[in-house]
DNA sequence: ATTTTTTATGTAAGCGTTTTCATAGTCGGT
DNA sequence: ACCGACTATGAAAACGCTTACATAAAAAAT
């Protein structure tokens, strides 16, 4: 069934039926009915190939983000797809691991599927090492880039974040208006965003007139999602060092519970002898106990805002190359709230 | 770039490059080389829509979710979006909610989208009540289908596993034979497979000479990812009913820990006082305190399988439509082995 | 009634592959 | 040296659509 056997049974030609389906020019408006019938009788649907093929463009846009799996990504992917649907594109999804290669050779197969854009979920996609950034500048070339929760200055990219610098450090100036004075930082990626969530940390004890104790901040090697892993990390490294702290604040929530539970094994009361904050504001914070306060940098509007610019982008609309939100901390049982 | 400037380029004819590209038939390992040189000289690929009308399929797959931000989907859609890369396949991914109509549309989505076969993830896609499964049998007139944790007898419908009812069976057996006579049991949806984990519940009591109380077999109705909702529910319905348990069995680790949360409420002591087993051995189980005890499905095995099973049928490889696989407790804090 | 403008439709040329069929070239066997 | 059997290659059709251009029909203007 293709649209030569629509075209004959209407007895108009494949221009007018392929008129019909576009809605592009004008039609009749009996002739077009008549098309419109015989199409539903045989529930004909164009082959999107042929289409492709003649437009150059599937209506599709790829995502690529670093392990779908991942409780914040996955809500981003969900977030995206949704709004990407609504506004009448496909998803093509590709998931790249961490490492650069893996993202290099995902970008690399959404181009050859000619995605019409290419959508990177994840303060991970930009290297604070430059260089390493050069595979995204050269897909820019190609396609509209969008980044959501990443920033990187080049034509054709478009970046969708939260003000993660300022998130962090509004979050530590809260720990040091209440009193904290040993705050341990904790975090587990080096990606650009990482980098200045921990630089709005530092911000905000220079601020404070306080000093950065480097032994307070704790990069974790783990696996993002090893909640007794961290705990591990902190029993050994926390004994070698001969650490104390009167407070945590952790770059992701997995962290975050991560010290709960270390805590808890030493002893301390949450929060009456430490807070605790993390960052993402997950489906986590709930099963924690006490239930944890964290950094909401609100993912559905980034996301929704996301795909409005990369729709727009694809117009050929005016769009702002970077549009930034900000994050805001949500209180709940590790922390309290003055 | 495309196929014809290559061949200019190299003084062969297009079928020739396309041989090359294919790596179908015999080419003269010299003029092979040429080509070869100069694809990767300019960097040329093929064109996805010619191809794909050529070949009719863009060597892609469709896979359905409800909802890829649900933990437990998200994993799914990682394993087997992994899995299909693997194999050579890209993976459009399309979120339909849990509605029917949303199914539905999703489902047609990717038909359109000429996907060379649909994989449909999560036991939520085949209803109990059969008429509602027409749109899967329709869609595997044209496609393949595949589903996951799901169960149709249709041709062309290819089904790989866990037995969830004989899981939840041995899960509750378990109890059971712990001295466990006043089990909560604890759902969330109706689906085909909910029903089965719920036979399976039934049987275990059945098996041992216990008579199942209707009241403690509770469907919660909210989100699927509300814990302090299922904790609200819990308080009002067990007050209400005036109804006591000394353990829960829950069909997702998400009810679980909100059985966890309820039971801390009311003053009883995990494991001590009451036993929870959840259901998915997700990331959460290592959130709760003590840790979750849950029943594991081994998704990635499962994944990886059904991929298989997917990339046989379309190699027209002779291929069992069921695959059955068995689940397994694992044992936590939220329960005492003995 | 005639000319001009507008609207509706058809014709045919791409789009970039794959693949069938035909043909030229190569090689071993006689 | 010649024939048959392969092997390597090319020419061209097919895939199903979009769209620029051409044209016929209808409406508006004179």
């Amino acid at each position: 069934m293709n649209i030569y056997d629509i075209s004959k049974e209407a007895g108009v030609s494949i221009a007018t039926v392929s008129r019909v389906l576009n809605g592009s020019s004008s039609v009749k408006p009996v002739t077009k009915k008549k098309v419109m019938d015989i199409i539903e009788k045989y529930g004909y649907t164009p082959n999107a190939f042929a289409r492709g093929l003649g437009l150059n463009s599937m209506n599709a846009i790829g995502i690529i983000c670093a392990d779908c799996s991942d409780i914040y990504l996955a809500k981003a992917v969900y977030y995206i797809e949704g709004n990407l649907r609504a506004g009448g594109y496909n998803t093509i999804l590709a998931c790249s691991g961490y490492e650069l290669e893996g993202k290099k050779s995902a970008l690399n197969l959404l181009l050859n599927q000619r995605v019409d854009a290419v959508i990177m979920v994840g303060s991970n996609f930009v290297e604070s090492e430059d260089g390493k950034n050069e595979y995204i500048r050269e897909a820019a070339k190609q396609v509209p880039v969008l980044l959501l929760n990443a920033d990187l200055d080049c034509p054709n990219v478009y970046c969708t974040m939260c003000d993660d610098s300022k998130a962090t450090q509004e979050a530590a100036t809260y720990l040091i208006n209440s009193g904290k004075r040993e705050i341990l930082y904790l975090y587990n990626s080096k990606s650009y965003s990482a980098i200045k969530k921990l630089t709005g940390f530092q911000t905000a004890l220079l601020v404070s007139g306080m000093d950065i104790d480097k032994n307070r901040v704790l990069y974790y090697d783990g696996s993002h999602e090893d909640i007794e892993g961290v705990c591990d990390f902190l029993c050994k490294t926390c004994s070698e060092n001969k650490l104390s702290f009167d407070s945590v604040l952790a770059a992701d929530d997995v962290l975050a519970i991560g010290a709960t539970k270390y805590a808890k094994k030493m002893g301390l009361k949450v929060p009456e002898d430490i807070y605790i904050i993390g960052y993402n504001n997950s489906l986590l914070t709930a099963c924690n106990e006490p239930e944890l306060s964290s950094v909401d940098n609100h993912l559905e509007t980034l996301c929704s805002q996301l795909v409005k610019t990369c729709i727009g982008t694809l117009n050929h609309e005016d769009i702002p190359q970077k549009i930034i939100f900000s994050g805001e901390l949500i209180h709940r049982g590790t922390t309290k709230h003055i």
